[in-house]
Order: C-alpha cells, then sequence, then structure tokens
RNA sequence: GCGCCCGUAGCUCAGCUGGAUAGAGCAUCGGCCUUCUAAGCCGAGGGUCGCAGGUUCGAAUCCUGCCGGGCGCACCA
C-alpha cells in the first residue's frame, strides 16, 4: 500500500523535474492527518521559490491510482498533503493476513544477499555473563529479521581457542587440580579466580583419577587446556540452546591457524605491499585505509597479535561468499572497528562487507538495588542465573527492547511480574486473550479465511485493522535498521489496540456479519501478535 | 589529551533518513467487573528535549562549542 503511494509520488516528483528528492511517506500521529501524510510539495519547494500548498495542489492534481486505493486527500498546515485510505485496501489487507498467516510480513527486499552474523563468539573461559545474553538477543534477532526480509542468513559463533587465554584457562584449572589434591598451587597471574574451576577440577580429577594432579606439567596442562574448553564450551552451548539460539557455524580460532588461513592472509597483506618491518616487528599499514595508527601484526618475540587470525576469520567469511558480514559486539571493543575496517580496505573489500552491531552494557536491577557483576568477586549473575530467575521469553524481550547501543538496566523484579507492567507479560496476553475468543467459541481460528471490514461497526475495529497493516512496513524498516527494538515498540503500541478493541467490542454473540467479520480480525491480530514475538524468538502462548 | 556512544516527564525509554500541538509504559490521582482472561480498560496531572550559538519555511533530529555520564585509546585478548 505504502509502495502504490511512494511509487506514484516518485512519479510525480520525477515529472516536476526532480527525479530521486528525498520525501518521507509517514503515518501521522494524529489520525486527524489522514491514514498517510507526505512532506514531498515542501520539499520540491524549497529548491524552488513556491508556495509548498499550491505546490502540494498541483501534486494532488497529477495524482493518477488505481480506483479503491485513497478515498480522500487534503492539503494541510504548510503544505502536508494527507491521504485516506479507501475501504478495498482494508479488505484486501485483512485477507492477505488471514491467508498468508505465520508468513505475513515475509517480504523480498534482500533475496540474493548472503548474510553472515556472527555474535556472542564469547571466549571459552568461563560463564556467559548477562552482557552476552544481550549480543545472544541482539544478534539472534537481527539474523531473523533478514531472514524475514529475504536475505540467505549464517549465524555464527566464532571461538576464540587459540590465545593466551586459554593458556591462563589451563592453568587455572591445573592451580586447582593441584589445590585439591592438596599441594600449593595458586591461579597464575591474570588467570581465572571464578568457582566454576573449582567444580570443573572435581570433575576432571575424577575423570582422570587423583594421579593427575602429580603427571608431568607439560602433559597435565595439555589435559586441561583440552577439558577445559570442552566443558566451558559444552556450558555454554546448552545455556544458548536453552535461550532458543542456535548457529549454524561455528568458527575457530585454531583452524585459521591449522587450516593454513592465517599464513595465506599474512602473504596476501604482504603481497600487496602494505606491510612493513618496524624495531623487530612486522605491521600493518592501516593508517592508509581511515585508522589513526599502523597496527603490529607480529610482535618482536615472533608470536602473532590476535589482530591476525580475526582479520584471517573475516577474509574467510569473504571467500565463503557472505555479501555481508554483521558483528555483535560489546561496548567495550568499540576501538577495535577502525583498525579492522582499515584491514578489510586493505585487502580490499568494500565498506558494505562489513558492519559492527555494538552491545552497549546491562546493568542489573532487582527492586531497585544494582546487582553487582564484578567478576573479580567470583560471585557474579551469570546469564544462566537470570534466564533461571525470569525465564527464556522475557529475557529475550528485555534484552531486545530498548536499543542495542544504549546502556540498558534491567529490572529482574519487573520482568517476572504477571501483569500489564511487564511489557512482554502484557504482549503475550494480548495474544492470549485473541486465542481466548475463539476457544470459547469453539472455533478453529486457522479456519478463518474471510473477513469484511465493511461490516465492522466501531471506531476501534478499523483502528485495529491499520495497526495490524503496519507490520510489513516495519519489518522491511527495522531490518534495515538492524533494531529489533523496533518490533518490541511496535508490538506494545498493537498490544495496547489489541486490549482496548477487546474490551469495547464484543465478538461473539453480536450480529452473525459483525461477529464474523470480528472472529477474522481477532485472527488477524493473533497472527500479527504471534509473528512479531516469532522474529524476536519469543512464544505467542494461547493462554496464560 | 584524542576517539566512540549516550543526555527527552519523578523513573525506564520511544521519537521512523529535518515536519503538524514532543509520545508510551511505570509511578501518582480519579473512574470501570451480570457478558469472549479486571492477568484488563478509560481518564487526569506531569516537559527550558543537558546548556549556548548556528543552518532554514520548519530542529529533540543536522553543524560548532561547552557541561555531565559510560567506554575505549598495547608489540593484551
Amino acid at each position: 500500500m505504502s509502495d502504490l503511494l511512494r511509487a506514484e509520488l516518485g512519479r510525480i516528483a520525477t515529472a516536476l523535474g526532480e527525479p530521486g528528492v528525498a520525501f518521507v511517506l509517514e503515518r501521522p500521529r494524529d489520525p486527524t492527518h489522514g491514514d498517510w501524510a507526505t512532506n514531498l510539495a515542501m520539499v520540491l519547494a524549497k529548491g524552488r521559490k513556491t508556495n509548498p500548498r499550491a505546490l502540494a495542489q498541483e501534486v494532488v492534481a497529477a495524482l493518477a491510482l488505481p480506483e479503491g486505493v485513497v478515498s480522500r486527500t487534503e492539503i494541510a498546515g504548510p503544505g502536508f498533503i494527507n491521504f485516506w485510505l479507501a475501504e478495498d485496501v482494508l479488505r484486501s489487507a485483512l485477507q492477505a493476513i488471514l491467508r498468508e498467516g505465520p508468513s505475513w510480513g515475509r517480504s523480498t527486499v534482500g533475496t540474493g544477499q548472503r548474510v553472515n552474523v556472527e555474535f556472542v563468539s564469547a571466549n571459552p573461559t568461563g560463564p556467559l555473563h548477562v552482557g552476552h545474553g544481550r549480543g545472544a538477543a541482539l544478534g539472534d534477532a537481527i539474523a531473523s529479521l533478514l531472514e524475514w526480509t529475504g536475505h540467505d542468513v549464517t549465524r555464527e559463533f566464532y571461538i576464540n581457542d587459540a590465545g593466551v587465554q586459554i593458556d591462563r584457562l589451563a592453568e587455572s584449572l591445573l592451580a586447582r587440580v593441584r589445590q585439591q589434591a592438596g599441594q600449593e598451587a595458586s591461579i597464575p597471574e591474570g588467570g581465572y579466580h571464578g568457582e566454576y574451576l573449582v567444580e570443573a577440577a572435581s570433575a576432571l580429577l575424577a575423570e582422570e583419577g587423583p594421579a593427575l594432579a602429580d603427571r608431568d606439567r607439560a602433559e597435565a596442562l595439555s589435559l586441561c587446556r583440552a577439558f577445559a574448553l570442552r566443558t566451558q564450551r559444552d556450558e555454554q552451548d546448552a545455556l544458548l540452546r536453552d535461550l532458543r539460539v542456535h548457529f549454524d557455524v561455528w568458527g575457530s580460532e585454531q583452524a585459521m591457524y591449522d587450516e593454513g588461513k592465517v599464513e595465506d592472509t599474512l602473504a596476501e597483506l604482504a603481497g600487496r605491499g602494505l606491510t612493513f618491518e618496524a624495531e623487530g616487528a612486522l605491521w600493518l599499514r592501516t593508517s592508509g585505509f581511515g585508522d589513526d595508527k599502523d597496527r603490529v601484526l607480529r610482535k618482536s618475540d615472533g608470536s602473532l597479535t590476535y589482530l591476525v587470525p580475526d582479520i584471517a576469520y573475516h577474509r574467510d567469511k569473504h571467500t565463503r561468499g557472505f555479501t555481508l558480514a554483521i558483528d555483535v559486539w560489546g561496548a567495550d571493543h568499540h576501538g577495535y572497528i577502525p583498525r579492522m575496517r582499515a584491514a578489510l580496505r586493505a585487502l580490499g573489500y568494500p565498506d558494505s562487507f562489513f558492519e559492527v552491531a555494538l552491545v552497549q552494557l546491562v546493568k542489573v536491577v532487582r527492586g531497585g538495588e544494582e546487582v553487582k557483576m564484578s567478576k573479580r568477586a567470583g560471585d557474579f549473575v551469570t546469564l544462566r542465573d537470570l534466564v533461571d530467575e525470569v525465564g527464556v521469553d522475557a529475557a529475550r524481550y528485555f534484552f531486545l527492547m530498548r536499543r542495542h547501543d544504549a546502556q540498558f538496566v534491567f529490572d529482574v523484579e519487573l520482568a517476572t511480574r504477571q501483569t500489564d507492567e511487564n511489557p512482554v507479560f502484557y504482549v503475550q496476553m494480548a495474544h492470549a486473550r485473541m486465542s481466548g475468543i475463539f476457544r470459547t467459541a469453539e472455533r478453529d481460528p486457522a479456519a478463518i479465511t474471510d473477513g469484511n471490514p465493511a461490516d465492522l461497526p466501531a471506531p476501534e475495529d478499523t483502528e485495529l485493522l491499520k495497526k495490524l497493516m503496519l507490520f510489513p512496513d516495519l519489518v522491511d524498516r527495522a531490518a534495515r535498521d538492524r533494531e529489533p527494538h523496533q518490533v518490541t515498540a511496535y508490538l506494545e503500541g498493537l498490544a495496547r489496540t489489541a486490549h482496548a478493541w477487546y474490551h469495547r467490542c464484543r465478538v461473539l454473540g453480536e450480529p452473525p456479519a459483525v461477529e464474523s467479520a470480528r472472529l477474522a480480525l481477532a485472527q488477524a491480530a493473533r497472527i500479527v501478535l504471534a509473528n512479531g514475538l516469532t522474529v524476536l524468538g519469543i512464544s505467542a502462548p494461547d493462554r496464560m
């Protein structure tokens, strides 16, 4: 619908000699300003010396829309053109919702685009924390939005299984093992002090027997390393599964080395003449590509910086044929973006290939009191704790309901509340109520395939239907902007409209035509509420 | 010192590539259950959009400078 209008307005702009002019077609806040409004005349007037209202007259006169789309136009304010939808549009929209059901809102704007969304990618050195949860929910939702808009999406988790932090992990575990065997041992500098390694030590001792503590250090470390890596990965995977986040591919840093991709990358960069030796180290000339200084690739001690396998990994994504790689990173890594981008430019990739969605930190509060999550103290709140307390649906919804680039306060008490104060409950409740109508009527909602808006008597009916019609545009926009919170904001508004409608408009027991039309509307509302929740990975219960 | 993000109602936050009288929820106050979930609905009050300039028909939105909060500025990851 809006596409049709937009295209027509674009045609008129071209006819008036301003092709490609940027105008806005939007839903006015104030319903007396129509169903759609455009500032086209005002934008056009800017370039000329004409009165915007007079120009609006010209635009309206030039409109050539098919019959049954717009019932009325009006020129208002400084030069807005307002449009009212014809009833035929409402009818065909209602039919489309009912017909397409669970796929209503999907589009094909992204067809042909292969997108890699890499998220979480937590080091396998300890339990996932709350920030990882936000990243998990965000990455999964962005991936889902891209799928809904026709992109070919791969969800990927990159395991940093090769760096020094894994060495520290192994050393820390070995220290715990020896402590449990009654030996003197301490966690190394930069090691991991958390209680989880005490448990891991017990498990490993049970598996390997008490002799482990007395083995040769290198041998024992190797065992500890493998064991810690495996158990931490298993634990992370189990939690992610519980969160209903699934990955298609697990990338491995170690594999980048083992498969020679790290060396290949170094060779390619050198071949392009972008590396140089200085002060005993090998450098990449990133400063020529927007970074504020050059970066070390190989340290003077001969080892590589973490940047190298990272570049190799992104190069690998490009080699695998992705047209876009989106990384979800914690905001504390934002300083890393320029050098990664510079490195990818150095490899000759277009800027459009690489995007980063930064996740700002999460502050957890309970009853107004901040819950401290200091890792050093060892008693931090893990993601597991949070999910156990509030449930998967609430956790995912809360993680998504704010812009990801702004800090966010997670109120665990609010998230567990079973009232309208809790937005996830409120939205799910709207869906459950719609379903309740069908339960009472003993009708199968899926069997409702048609409805006539002309039989809907109340203004609340039309208001609800018009709100439902916005969903496909919303999905497109949220996907384009990588902003799932647009969906939660929409769902809350839709739920409010739906609850109000439910309260004021009876369905069952009304005259047959009205009842039939309202059953169709209730089913349409079920579909849109469910689809919106589904995009975000949240369930849409039929009863609560 | 330099860079990135943020600053909107008492609180938590929206505000759709510059649009019409700045919105929602919570909290506060006042109403509404014989009828599909009152686990809900309706209404009221509440604002110097951090501050000061600038750009233009029009600025919460764009530019500049300050103030305040967060996070980064390694031959760590």
